[in-house]
DNA sequence: AGCACGCCGACT
DNA sequence: GTCGGCGTGCTC
């Protein structure tokens, strides 16, 4: 008979090493089991915990053994506690940390203590005979200004925060990831099931038999935007259902991909759960009950959904499987592709990933089934290379010809820059200085409306300077364009009633609602022009668009990754696809750039993904980049910038992987007021370089030398 | 990670 | 004396 709980408690601490257990009681023993989340007493707290194994007795001695207080809420499947204990080891993270994505939204560790004055802290202020030290006073001053604070942001340590909550002149407040408004669906195009044609009938039957055998199987949906990828995926979802199996499909960033949900949601109505962040906690809690429940039997969501809590799974979709977002940025670093890929594999259940531009390692590891054609029968836009090598303004001639002529006839064009803000850095023109950012090694942005410059990295924002704070000149160079500028000089070149310009990009869809807004208006409008960061390139179809202008198109290969290549073929190759669809089959594509010869523009601009693939791969092969061996990046950083370095350079030491290349330690520039260094390692052996950095991490995470460091660990870093 | 405890210096 | 700023140790 099980007695004992086995029980990880959720903290983010690393150095804390569950699980903890605990004596059932009779009267818990009946409801407790593997997955069920108990409240436990933990040192001088409670604490949230999941059961993650029962047993009939301890190593410790009974008699230390503490009850749990009460089983709280459904808990989850016992297959995602299997699956997050491969998500600790995979991605060296923590059981509790790979437990807390598996938990009902909300209920996981994400809380935050927020500290508020109270009457009697404001009287004590005005008070001069109050006795407050230096850094309560500073600390009551802070709130006075701030209304609130949360406690990681108020300046002061917690024994500060505690003493004035004794004495009643701040309130401390517990609280969980706040509210955030609903979000509204936009340019969803409705229809009846479509026919299919007969390579998609073939694609469709390759998976839904995978699926009748209940046989695990990956399969690459390698097809061109417009190519009829949705529609495979509703019909072999019907089909899993049919069979009784539940299923799952992941989507980028889900504000961007309206139109995939609201096909789901029509097909499927309540059968389908919709997880995303832009739900209410209410809200995104009763769509996790509902799959929970199996009331709901399809999940729809961005990367986080691959922890959805269905049974029985038979099939798990993973579209645009190109999407950087699907890699996580946090601790666990995981990557969902690979986290669908051996949950799908655990469950004997079919993955199918698609992509008009596949990643090299997809198109090697998974059967391809190919879409080669437009639905419609458009053929694909022809697509220029702009060489602006010597150009003298930010447009081509011919660029701007075809937009003006774009803009003459009525017709619909997109431009896509991938840089934000009005200009990239400001100098001055006397003594040179350039304005940056006072956390990061990193020149500001120049945000003209808003009248700030800004820290892309970090947040940071000061006022626009009127002189140069070094030698006064009040002559200040800016420089570089951006999509802010990008929009005001086209609006002054084309704009007018006839030709509005509208702008998509982080700063607009910051306000939420704002992005979709954005597309709703430009898919409305007879004609105008988008201009915007990649955030153009995804998701939406728009059928009326006839021109798209790829600028600075080998900007993304001046970045020193490996995956730099990949990313510039599938920008120019994914926004190739959103022009000349639909009627307006008369559609094509501009691409400036200054590398007209490299070899990822060129393919994109032929519509090759074969052969730059096949080049791609043979370039990775001789490098010794995945698929052919797996990196795991690990970075130090501290608050002291003389800490990182030594970190880094001891994890160096400490590391010995056999069939593995360790690279470093390399410095960063600094991030957020952090010194950073980093270490690469280059492995064959996967499984056995992730456990060597794991192990090493953990020793020297929890050694003196190193306390104030904190450790980064990237395993297939994005 | 919290949280408490214990030590030490500054101010009443 | 007391308060506030650290450094250290523990959590079934």
């Amino acid at each position: 008979v099980a007695r004992v709980a086995r029980v990880e408690v959720l903290t983010t601490a690393r150095a804390l090493r569950g699980p903890f257990d605990y004596n059932l009681p009779d009267e818990l023993s009946a409801s407790v089991g593997v997955g069920s989340t108990v409240v436990v007493p933990f040192g001088r707290r409670e604490l949230v915990g999941v059961v993650v194994g029962l047993a009939e007795a301890s190593a410790i001695a009974p008699e230390r053994l503490l009850e749990p207080r009460r089983a709280t809420g459904p808990g989850v499947p016992a297959e995602l506690i299997e699956l997050s204990d491969w998500v600790a080891r995979e991605y060296c993270s923590t059981p509790a940390r790979a437990l807390a994505l598996m938990l009902p939204p909300g209920a996981g560790a994400r809380s935050r203590l927020v500290a508020r004055l109270s009457a009697g802290g404001r009287r004590a202020l005005e008070d001069p005979g109050a006795r407050l030290g230096a850094a309560q006073r500073a600390l009551l001053e802070r709130l006075r200004t701030a209304g609130e604070l949360p406690a990681a942001a108020s300046g002061s340590g917690h024994a500060v925060l505690r003493r004035l909550e004794t004495r009643g002149l701040i309130e401390l407040e517990r609280r969980i990831a706040p509210r955030r408004p609903s979000h509204v669906a936009v340019g969803v195009l409705r229809g009846p099931p479509a026919a299919l044609s007969p390579g998609q009938r073939e694609a469709l039957s390759a998976v839904t038999g995978a699926v009748a055998a209940a046989r695990h199987e990956r399969f690459l949906l390698h097809g061109v935007t417009g190519s009829g990828k949705t529609e495979i995926y509703l019909q072999a979802a019907a089909a899993t259902l049919e069979r009784g199996r539940g299923v799952i499909v992941l989507v980028p960033e889900i504000g961007l991909t309206p139109q995939t949900v609201a096909r789901f949601t029509d097909r499927f109505g309540d059968t389908v759960g919709v997880l995303h962040s832009r739900l209410s906690n209410g809200e995104r809690h009763d769509e996790w009950l509902r799959l929970r429940r199996g009331e709901a039997r399809v999940c729809i969501g961005p990367r986080s959904a691959v922890f959805a809590p269905l049974g029985e799974l038979g099939l798990v979709v993973v579209d645009e499987e190109h999407d950087p977002s699907y890699k996580h940025e946090g601790d666990p670093r995981y990557d969902a592709r690979r986290v669908a890929e051996h949950r799908a594999q655990r469950a004997g259940a079919v993955l199918l990933a698609g992509s008009a531009t596949p990643r090299p390692e997809s198109y090697v590891a998974l059967c391809r089934l190919r879409l080669p054609d437009r639905v419609d029968g458009s053929p694909l836009p022809p697509v220029d290379v702009l060489d602006m090598r010597g150009a003298a303004g930010p447009l081509h001639p011919r660029t701007a010809e075809a937009l003006a002529s774009c803009a003459r006839r009525g017709g619909k064009a997109i431009v896509l820059l991938n840089r934000r803000g009005w200009s990239n850095f400001l100098s001055c023109r006397s003594c040179g200085r350039v304005w940056g950012c006072p956390q990061c090694d990193v020149a500001l942005v120049l945000h003209r409306a808003e009248g700030a410059l800004s820290c892309h990295h970090c947040g940071h924002r000061e006022p626009v300077p009127g002189r140069c704070g070094d030698c006064g000149s009040v002559s200040v160079a800016r420089h570089g364009l951006g999509t802010e500028r990008l929009e005001h000089e086209l609006a002054a070149a084309l704009g007018g009633p006839s030709c509005p310009v509208f702008r998509l990009d982080a700063d607009v869809a910051a306000g939420r609602e704002r992005a979709a807004a954005v597309l709703r208006s430009f898919e409305r409008a007879p004609s105008g022009v988008l201009v915007g960061t990649q955030m153009v390139g995804k998701g939406h179809d728009f059928d009326d668009v006839e021109l798209a202008v790829v600028l600075d198109a080998d900007a993304t290969l001046r970045f020193p990754d490996f995956r730099s290549e990949e990313r510039t073929f599938a920008l120019i190759a994914q926004l190739a696809g959103r022009a000349g669809r639909g009627p307006r089959s008369d559609g094509r594509v501009l691409v400036q750039t200054l590398a007209p010869e490299a070899p990822s523009i060129a393919a994109a601009a032929r519509h090759d993904s074969d052969s730059f693939l096949a080049a791609e791969l043979a370039r990775r092969a001789a490098l010794g980049y995945p698929p052919y061996a797996d990196l795991i990046r690990i970075v130090c950083s501290s608050a002291r910038d003389d800490a990182a370095m030594p970190a880094a350079r001891a994890l160096r030491e400490r590391l010995e992987i056999r069939d593995a290349a360790v690279l470093g330690p390399a410095p960063l520039f600094r991030l957020r007021g952090r010194g950073r260094a980093q270490v690469v390692v280059k492995a064959r052996e996967r499984e056995a370089a992730v456990a060597g950095v794991g192990a090493a991490v953990a020793e020297l995470a929890a050694a003196r030398a190193h306390r104030e460091v904190a450790w980064s660990v990237d395993v297939d870093p994005a």
